[in-house]
DNA sequence: CTTTCATTTAACCTTTTGGTTAAATATAGT
DNA sequence: ACTATATTTAACCAAAAGGTTAAATGAAAG
């Protein structure tokens, strides 16, 4: 929980290349395993870290589990820089 | 440029701790440093990134430097936060 | 021109991060 | 039960991050 955990979780470009594949629909692990060129596994970590900002939900489904995006926690990220640029919000 | 060293600089809770001390107001450097416990070399590495990034610019006047906030690199973060949220803009 | 104060830079150390390969787990198909 | 496929976890490693103390720099004051 936190602005935190989110922000650090974004703070890495194939983590954030991951959300923007996601924004298009779900896919299974090995689909976005595919479009970087690192390993499975490394791939995996990214997940497991974009899942514990919950920035992202699985499913498994048969042999496949499918990640796709949650953009609600980004909601407190838009608060907290709206908060230093001084702005009102509702 | 770019958001990936806006992000980065943000993914440090001292940094935006500094960040939200200057939203009050610019400050010298030995003010911020006073608002945490580490020393004033870790501080000075923090304000680097930050003004790195361009979230902060500086202006030596006398004995002091003084730190000011720039939020207009926030812009782009939000955008891209925006995008993913797959929200329209204009 | 030397001393003092504010700040940064250098050298160094430990922890975290992001990657690898190999082994483990889970499900499906034969 | 065995085999193949999808994905994660474990063990490990190199590089990056964030901290420390000590030395360097810059400006002001004696």
């Amino acid at each position: 929980m936190g602005v935190q955990k989110t922000i650090k979780a974004l703070s890495d470009p194939i983590r954030r290349e991951i959300l923007e594949l996601l924004k298009a629909g779900r896919l299974p692990a090995g689909e976005i395993s595919n479009h970087f060129p690192v390993s499975g596994a490394a791939i995996s970590k990214h997940l497991s870290i974009l899942r514990e900002a919950d920035l992202i939900r699985d499913t498994r489904e048969g042999k496949y589990i499918y990640y796709e995006l949650n953009t609600s926690v980004l909601e407190e990220v838009m608060l907290w820089i709206s908060g230093l640029k001084g702005e009102k919000h509702d």
